[in-house]
RNA sequence: GCCGAGGUGGUGAAACUGGAAAACACGUAGGAUUUAGGAUCCUAUGGCGAAAGCUUUGUGGGUUCAAAUCCCACCCUCGGCACCA
């Protein structure tokens, strides 16, 4: 009897899609559990073994739960629209749809092949005009909210190829097709007001259980700050008019140490104030360079910093009424704050910087407080040749601050607040890092957004009747020209009737980001095949939200975020009940090809998990990915580790052979081998509930190992069965049918994925002897097997007339004896 | 640069709350079986050493009876950085 996995396998995975046993209902006596993949883009190249490390996973905790006695939702789906497509668009001129068809077509059969317990009959794909009638009606209700607004915002800009460029498609500065140098060009964009929701966003992230990791950088990219906006007043050369400058801070503690003031390149005052710029030319030479250079050069240390100082004007530090020069200079950002800051060159590092280059006055305002020895070592500000090397950041006392000379940080902080703010000169205030999000993109392959705009009536926005608003069959994908979407080009859909006033309208060319249809697509799994275009409550109210969530750590921030405002804005239009989409989210580590690079066609070291499973069978494959490592970390794939899960499996089947001969009847005792099965019974569950299933696997192993070296009976066959069962699931349903179940007929109920998961006795899993580890001085001198009961007094005894121990502390004194139950004891002389 | 994660044998890794470093697996060596090969089974396997023993978790320091685990500094690798998804 050979262990022909290829053969099991498709087997199974026709009966189990027969019978639809993995099929959720709606509704149900059961507890519901719904567990939810980030779905797949499907690109051309297809699956490749990385991809499936998440879903196996899932798929693994979906069949536990399932056995747990759950009702549960397993779905998959597609996010298809988006960049890769129509760049394969417009090379090969095929339509982007059928480009879709066919990858999702080839993607599925991969997925399908694995043995995945997905529900297929919830399937959904974004760019199906039945989906995103939905994300384009959720667009509406986000614009009738006030969310979504107009605003004129530059787009990387080719000037040789004519088109607007994704961030991914500009390297190093310039064009990935053409080389050409990138520039900004202003368009009028669609915006969604994310910032309103920031608070909440924020607060929040206190009710989730998400790795702890991840909520921390959501909430580093919301940003909060709480601190002050101060007024700086402006002392013109040549104008009398009274000009002011507002610049955002957490530390006005610092303010006596401010020696300048630096703005934006962007800052809207440096036009106003042109005239009195007697160096203005400079000043606009400078801004446009400064536009050629991506945000993160901008902010980068390894650069040297660049600025140019507005001459003509100085701003008035409202503490001490000193004059200090302006400055711009591209390292401070406008959509930050008030795109203005005041600089304390002594306690900011890169205020530091620029200060040195353009040798500013840096004044010490804060000392560092010394508090007992450590932080003597900690010497802040090193002095060299009588000047500082480096800003010092940290809080402190303050010196050289007037009256607020000796106070702490801290208090300090408040008091120059409020001693400005009664001189009308500040005011508390709060910023979020957080941007508004760019909401359209000039591009084909996306869901067109549903907005006329009407000569007499302006902005109108379709009715729901009007959805879905189908993307036009075109037969060229290639850039416009003018930076407008390829949409822009067909006349015929262009030119429309405005829906409030029946005259002639123009369509909104621009398409949404591909974002968009993820947003919500965890509700659109029930919203499937709902050709009346409702809404449906019901079955939301059942399902949703989502129990766990399951993905790569790569989305942390911005798919994540973008999902969770949108479940807040469907929550606050009285759509759904639940304020957050996924309750308890697990981040997955890529796998990485054995160069340790990442997979892609373009590197060549792409392996498919066709080929694998073909050789080594789905189980061996699923057992193996499970295995190779923890599952949240990164790691590369090695063909060698696969040959060990494949043996694993194949000494798995042979324990069958005993139960061929002597029938499942035999009921044979082995207290050992009894203790182990329950040992298992408890590891395996503990580490599928924490996703710990590489020490499942080996727990697993441990007792296949022992099962084959000892007298077993079939009822420790049945329960590695049911334990191995959502790792192996052809492999334990073909043995479970044969030897198991009477009927010879398949029936839904006798396979092996929905028999109850096994219980273990406490009892049973508690070991009665241990190995006491002896130390002396720390060191381990000897071990004895002693009763787990073992009391402190006989324990040092024991160790005490140990030969060994005799040994080491012989003409020594025993200082110090510590016990440690049921682990060790450590002699101290 | 900023934010986040990580660094343990030849390799993937394990080690719960600070308490036996290296479970499980790959590889390698030796043996059994076999006409042979493969498959399978058994034994060994961090390093140094004949052994007693010494030593070992990126580097350096610290706390502790005891550190892979806690603290400080540094080095390296990976993920994200707002138009890739």
């Amino acid at each position: 009897m050979e262990y022909n996995p290829c053969k099991i396998e498709k087997r199974w995975q026709k009966i189990w899609e027969e019978l639809g046993i993995f099929k959720a209902k709606d509704f149900s006596k059961k507890p519901k559990f719904y567990i939810l993949d980030m779905f797949p883009y499907p690109s051309a190249e297809g699956l490749h073994v990385g991809h499936p490390r998440g879903y196996i996973a899932t798929d693994v905790f979906a069949h536990f739960m399932r056995r747990k006695g759950f009702n549960l939702l397993h779905p998959m789906g597609w996010d298809a629209f988006g960049l890769p497509t129509e760049n394969y668009a417009i090379k090969t001129g095929i339509h982007p749809e059928i480009i879709t068809r066919r990858n999702i077509k080839r993607m599925k059969k991969q997925l399908q092949m694995i043995g995945l317990s997905y529900d297929w009959s919830r399937e959904i794909n974004t760019t199906d005009p039945e989906y995103y009638k939905w994300t384009q009606f959720i667009f509406l209700l986000l614009y009738k909210m006030g969310l979504a607004y107009k605003a004129t915002l530059p787009i990387n800009w080719c000037p040789s190829c004519k088109t607007g460029l994704a961030n991914e498609e500009v390297i190093e500065g310039k064009c990935e097709r053409c080389g050409t140098e990138v520039t900004k060009k202003d368009l009028r964009q669609w915006v969604l007001k994310i910032t309103a929701y920031a608070n909440r966003l924020l607060k929040d992230l206190d009710l989730l259980d998400w790795p702890e990791q991840i909520k921390e950088m959501q909430r580093n990219w919301i940003g909060k700050s709480e601190g002050w906006e101060i007024v700086f007043n402006l002392k013109s050369q040549i104008s009398k008019i009274k000009n002011k400058i507002p610049v955002f801070t957490t530390r006005t503690d610092t303010l006596f140490g401010c020696t300048y003031l630096v703005l934006a390149p962007e800052h809207q005052i440096i036009s106003k104030l042109k005239s009195q710029i007697s160096n203005f030319k400079s000043v606009e030479r400078y801004i446009k360079e400064s536009k050629k250079k991506t945000e993160r050069e901008r902010i980068s240390e390894v650069k040297e910093k660049t600025g140019i100082e507005i001459r003509g004007i100085k701003a008035i530090n409202p503490v001490n009424g000193r004059a200090i020069p302006i400055f711009v200079a591209d390292y401070v950002l406008i959509h930050y704050g008030t795109g203005a800051i005041m600089a304390v060159p002594a306690h900011d590092q890169r205020d530091f910087d620029f200060a040195r280059k353009y040798n500013l006055p840096v004044i010490e305002v804060i000392k560092p407080y010394y508090e007992k020895k450590e932080s003597k070592k900690e010497a802040p500000l090193i002095v060299s040749d009588g000047r500082f090397d480096r800003a010092y950041e940290k809080e402190g006392i303050l010196i050289n601050s007037d009256r607020f000379t000796g106070m702490k940080s801290r208090e300090a902080r408040e008091r120059i607040g409020e001693w400005l703010t009664k001189k009308n000169l500040a005011k508390k205030a709060v910023y979020f890092k957080l941007r508004d999000w760019i909401f359209s993109r000039q591009r084909y392959w996306g869901e067109p957004v549903p907005i006329v705009h009407c000569q007499k009536c302006g902005v109108v926005p379709l009715r729901k009747k009007d959805l879905p608003l189908k993307l036009p069959r075109i037969k060229k994908y290639l850039p416009t020209g003018t930076g407008e979407s390829p949409l822009a080009a067909i006349k015929k859909w262009v030119q429309t009737i405005c829906p409030k006033c029946g005259g002639s309208a123009k369509r909104e060319t621009n398409t949404m980001p591909q974002w968009a249809g993820s947003c919500w697509y965890f509700i659109a799994y029930l919203l499937h095949k709902n050709k009346e275009f409702s809404w449906n409550r019901k079955k939301i109210n059942y399902w949703l939200p989502v129990d766990l969530y399951v993905g790569g750590a790569e989305h942390a921030v911005l798919h994540l975020l973008y999902a969770r405002f949108w479940t807040k804005v469907l929550y606050d239009a009285g759509l759904i009940k639940f304020k957050e989409p996924f309750l308890k989210l697990k981040t997955l580590g890529l796998i990485l090809a054995p160069d340790g690079q990442k997979m892609s066609k373009s590197r060549g070291n792409v392996i498919l998990p066709d080929e694998i499973i073909e050789k080594y069978g789905a189980d061996a494959f699923r057992l193996y990915e499970m295995f190779m490592g923890p599952f949240d970390e990164a790691i590369n794939w090695n063909i060698k580790g696969i040959i060990g899960t494949r043996r694993f499996l194949e000494k798995a089947w042979r324990l069958q052979e005993k139960v061929e001969r002597q029938g499942t009847s035999d009921k044979r005792q082995d207290v050992r081998l009894e203790k182990l099965i329950h040992q298992t019974i408890k590891k395996v569950t503990e580490d599928i509930e924490n996703f710990k299933f590489n020490t499942a696997i080996s727990q697993l192993m441990i007792l296949v190992n022992n099962l084959q070296s000892r007298d077993y009976s079939p009822q420790h066959i049945k329960t590695l069965l049911l334990l191995l069962a959502p790792f192996a699931p052809h492999l334990t349903e073909e043995i479970w049918q044969k030897y198991f179940i009477e009927s010879s007929e398949f029936k839904a109920k006798n396979s092996i994925h929905n028999q109850p998961w096994p219980k273990y006795d406490p009892k049973l899993v508690k070991e009665e002897m241990i190995t006491l580890v002896i130390q002396v001085n720390g060191k381990v001198r000897d071990r004895a097997k002693v009763e787990a009961g073992i009391s402190e007094k006989k324990a040092k005894k024991l160790a005490l007339s140990c030969e060994k121990i005799k040994k080491w502390i012989k003409g020594k004194e025993i200082k110090k004896v510590i016990f440690v139950p049921g682990k060790l004891i450590n002699i101290v002389v």
